[in-house]
DNA sequence: GCCAACGTTGGC
DNA sequence: GCCAACGTTGGC
């Protein structure tokens, strides 16, 4: 029997794209804490505003670059609350119905190394992960317990 | 509701 | 820079 199955409190795991060019994991851990804006999709919104909980694990993943793949851990230490960039400029979003969300995550630290795209497809155990789905453009993605903790095996 | 055109993402 | 794979938009 699982101790913390009727509590609630289970942790989820995330991955979470960003161009190192745009926002890298050395500036997170410059920042410390930074929220997630600007994302334009509504599954990755969805779960940003429904799914993601304080405390939840996030993969930070480098995309678009040179050597794409997870660089870094985060924590989410605040829960989907609306995308403040949205009013920003353009008028025309509505404060009191926002559309788009976002979270706000915390460093926790950098991998000793960048665990690759191309290490994370030849890894069997990790072949159910979106980020390795055909096509998948999400910017953020579940990771499942296991996946995490077999990805983070490769460091 | 269909679908072509267009824009974006992101690996390579 | 190329291109595949999406998501979105808008005409019909």
């Amino acid at each position: 029997m699982k101790a913390t199955s009727c509590l609630g409190n289970d942790m989820a795991y995330w991955l979470m794209k960003s161009e190192p060019d745009a926002y890298s994991i050395e500036q997170l851990k410059r920042d410390k804490i930074t929220c997630w804006d600007g994302v334009r999709n509504y599954q990755a919104r969805n779960m940003m505003r429904d799914d993601m909980r304080k405390g939840d694990g996030v993969l930070f993943y480098h995309s678009n670059c040179a050597e794409p793949g997870v660089v870094g851990i985060a924590t989410v230490v605040r829960e989907g609350y609306p995308d403040h960039t949205i009013y920003k400029g353009k008028g025309n979003a509505d404060p009191d119905n926002p559309t788009w969300f976002m979270v706000d995550i915390r460093f926790k630290r950098k991998l000793k190394r960048t665990i690759t795209l191309a290490e994370i497809k030849n890894e069997p155990a990790l072949a159910g992960m979106p980020l390795v789905k055909r096509g998948n453009r999400l910017s953020v993605m579940p990771v499942s317990e296991a996946d995490w903790e077999a990805l983070l095996a490769l460091e």
